[in-house]
DNA sequence: TAAAGAAGTTTATTTTATAAACCAAATTAT
DNA sequence: ATAATTTGGTTTATAAAATAAACTTCTTTA
């Protein structure tokens, strides 16, 4: 009855990253540079948020190498997408208020 | 081209401002008490929020009495409603991502 | 072999969000 | 009448987050 607003995800709610799970919704894995690129993060601040999303599962994290060069790659897991899901189904209770009579 | 994110302004990106934004949308004004329930936060932290918004052009804060008792009634501005839509606007930035070829 | 670049990590700083404490006036209970 | 509670907030303090800056290790290029 009342507009309830529904709680967002604050691991989800911030705008660096929700940009790297956007990303990994997509592709089936990614490398730090790729995702540095696209969200246009110091490297810094990506490194500390990839560690929160991992520690919170919604994110796998596998070092390897290419060659000799150290190459990680990450890629998003069946708990982060369901995070993602649910973050936007309430973000929807922002965007889309019910009226009331 | 490349899936540019588009910045999300940073006083909407918050849960609480963004509520307060999503129930002024929807009506005319509001006092500081259907605010508070509807949103469930705490008045400091309201007070704070309504402070930040205004001091952005977003809300209009007027200061009133209901016979002897204060009465404070908020309501969302045409550049917050602009702000609101371009807000909304990016973050489908990050919801849709193009896929490339 | 010295300098520069890649791929990150760690530490420090700033900003934000949140909570707690406080205040004044009005209302309700004793 | 007056003491306690409620309303409607503001101010101050604390905790958490985001961001930037500095640093590390290894590799590649000049």
């Amino acid at each position: 009855m009342s507009a309830a607003f529904k709680k967002l995800n604050p691991l989800l709610h911030s705008e660096l990253r929700l940009a790297i799970m956007a990303l990994l919704m997509e592709l089936e894995e990614a490398d730090f540079s790729y995702i540095k690129e696209k969200t246009e993060a110091t490297s810094g601040n990506l490194s500390i948020q990839f560690d929160k999303l991992a520690e919170a599962g919604y994110i796998r994290i596998e070092k390897g190498f290419a060659g000799k060069k150290p190459k990680t790659t990450y890629s998003i897991t069946p708990t982060g997408i369901e995070a993602m899901q649910e973050y936007v189904d309430a973000l929807k209770s922002y965007l889309i208020i019910p009226h009331e009579q």
